[in-house]
DNA sequence: ATCTTATTTGCAACTTAGTTGCAAAAAGGA
DNA sequence: TCCTTTTTGCAACTAAGTTGCAAATAAGAT
């Protein structure tokens, strides 16, 4: 998340998390504008050091992303680096927002797997899918740290 | 892990240990013991948990962990619920042992999914792959949870 | 079998990411 | 504006894992 300006006004802020049954506090705004403003799922460790820039306590931070998490407006990612990524749920357009995710293993950038589908085949007969499928995550080397 | 009799003897744990240039020390001999007994991966602090009940300090068995797995005789599985998990490298027979592996957000369980070969496709031409994939994880409600 | 050196262990103290209790402050309907 | 419910800030806490260092151990050399 670099720190750009937010691109989301305030008062849009507020309709979205209205529209998700939510309180408007100046912490829920923030994160909303954050989150919006960010092209890639925001880690909390970012978002709480860059609001507590603002005054916000971190536990005010966390506390946030859990609550618009529960209400479903932002997604969260637990991707095994021991940090957890948020991002908001984009549900304009085409139906369901969900994507898989690319965690490069030696830099930690996480890409959002939009423009891909996912198969996953039983290389024999007779063996049953593990259960339903809610979330693909793949590790790996980015095109950047590889080259 | 349950807590299951060893499978394997001392002397082949120290076998394996020697084969990867370890020293045979009673700690990751108690280790290589416990996760060839396991049959799913099996996370640190079980680990820990158990050990410790034997004398040993659980820092010298995340101490272990780790140099078995630079030593790439346990492969070590961040599967994002914030414990680690490792397994066994199994080369024996075929090849790579590499294979991608189901969370269960309901219950904890992770399966290895040995027997499934998974594919990323992008869904329009010209959009190049994140990088080199080395691992998959695929989190959803496993078919115990569902039912 | 013993010595020697490098490696490993146990302990306690520390770190990091996140959580919790509670009184004070803010939100939003009456 | 008032009132009730929700949220916030603070500080203290938890969980998983890490670290420094002296003592113990492994395994090659004698």
């Amino acid at each position: 998340m670099k720190p750009s300006a937010p691109k989301l006004s305030v008062e849009d802020a507020k309709a979205i998390l209205r529209q998700y049954g939510l309180r408007c506090t100046t912490a829920r705004i923030a994160v909303v504008q954050c989150l919006n403003a960010a092209t890639s799922p925001v880690t909390s460790i970012e978002l709480a050091d860059r609001l507590s820039g603002y005054g916000f306590d971190k536990s005010t931070i966390y506390r946030s992303l859990t609550e618009l998490n529960e209400a479903e407006l932002v997604a969260r990612l637990d991707l095994g680096d021991s940090v957890r990524r948020f991002e908001l749920v984009d549900d304009s357009a085409s139906g369901s927002s969900e994507h898989a995710h690319f965690m490069c293993i030696d830099c930690g950038e996480v890409t959002c797997l939009s423009d891909f589908t996912f198969e996953l085949k039983s290389s024999s007969r007779n063996i049953s899918t593990p259960g339903t499928i809610s979330e693909v995550l793949v590790k790996g080397h980015c095109t950047a740290c590889t080259s």
